[in-house]
DNA sequence: CCAATGCAAGAGCGGTGCTCTCTTTTTTGT
DNA sequence: ACAAAAAAGAGAGCACCGCTCTTGCATTGG
């Protein structure tokens, strides 16, 4: 059946993957907001109106590079996970870290796609979600792991982010000590800041040597958290 | 001279700044990416050409606003700082941090025009470099002070990064041990992370009590750079 | 007073996202 | 097998955008 579904449907997939790719290409050069419908159709060789039968708007279009984008910094950061899958939980940590910055670095506008300023009107849809957890699912797996091999030391807690810390152990950090959840999504946020800075040329005449930096503070980070220095 | 400088010299600056203004109000409704020049022209009854003579181009009325929320959010900071210039400097730290949430908060179109994405082919000219360093100026003053008070640990730093230091000591950061300017310039950073994820929807659903979160992080960050706890 | 300058206005260029209509092609149901 | 229905492409057109150029008018300084 689904197989052999008619030319046409295998048509649509097809151009469908093209319209994404040139797109694509045009984000990679020029960033999302060059990105014009009528000079993907244009180097498509079909007329800008014939794009929406595949797209409904821009709009439509940005979100599947968005997520394409998550996945491409998740298999990134999930890539360089299994490489040290054997490594203590702050290798494993860290080599996570590097992968999403080498990734940023790599695909700056794609980057400032996910994490930047949201697009004027928008609101990411729900499609989206599974995408961008991956990278923090890994880096949760990580402190999880950690935690069951009682290499990890409890960060501080106040009273007062115990109920939150709480229902972030029941969404999504499992098994987690209440301080270790709270200060894991900090430390994640963290991260994303120094990349961010990083990429948005905040360290232009401040920080020079910046891999040794971003090791070193998402080092500390992962120390912060309580994985074991190991 | 200056005083009676004529009607002309009088009517451009009150023009220039009818402008801003409402480019700023543009920019706060709608966001960057939906500045227009002809509505700003529009608003203020005047011919989409006619503002060619206040400023060059679209992106030189940007980077006036960009000038302006840089200084925006030093002066919140500032303020913030000022209204407990005698508490501990962990205090003092975690205030202009919280001053800069607010503000954020506040004016979320503004922040993602200078913390987020930066726009397509655009790089900051060298005149928004001191506004954009007002409020890192306040949070180094603040660790220098805790350091001459003798209430500050130096975070551990490893030798490659010894060099990086001193440049960054030499440069901006005069006084301060080696370990501390590295931690410092990384909180800050990571402090940044924490305003745009939540700014950026990335804590939908991860962080609900937000507020409290973030004093805990900072809190945490500024014991990081080393501050007392006091 | 008069020439030089500053400024507003208008027309216009090439570009954008998006809609609508029309034609052709493929799929589907009887 | 054939007609009806669905899908796809092409083209024209709308309203907007940034920006340029020319043309008149007002202000200014020598």
């Amino acid at each position: 059946m689904s197989t052999t579904q008619g030319a046409r449907a295998r048509a649509r997939i097809e151009v469908t993957a093209a319209i994404k790719d040139e797109a694509r290409r045009q984000l990679a050069a020029e960033g999302a907001a060059k990105l014009s419908l009528r000079a993907v159709a244009r180097e498509l060789g079909m007329v800008s109106s014939a794009l929406y039968r595949y797209f409904p708007s821009r709009d439509d279009l940005l979100t599947a590079l968005i997520i394409d984008a998550y996945d491409s910094v998740g298999e990134s950061a999930e890539t360089a996970h299994a490489k040290v899958a054997d490594a203590s939980p702050l290798r494993r940590w860290t080599s996570v870290c590097e992968a999403v910055r080498g990734w940023a670095l790599a695909h700056p506008h794609e980057y400032a796609l996910i994490y930047g300023s949201p697009v004027p009107g928008y609101v990411a849809p729900e499609t989206t979600v599974p995408s961008a957890a991956r990278v923090a699912l890994i880096l949760i797996g990580v402190v999880q792991d950690a935690h069951q091999a009682g290499a990890l030391t409890e960060p501080p807690l106040p009273a007062g982010l115990r109920p939150e810390a709480d229902r972030m152990i029941a969404d999504f950090a499992g098994g987690l000590p209440p301080g270790s959840a709270v200060a894991l999504v900090a430390a994640i946020a963290e991260t994303f800041g120094l990349v961010s800075f990083e990429l948005f040329g905040q360290f232009r005449r401040v920080v020079e040597d910046r891999e040794p930096f971003f090791r070193h503070a998402v080092r500390r980070l992962a120390l912060g958290v309580g994985l074991a220095d190991v």
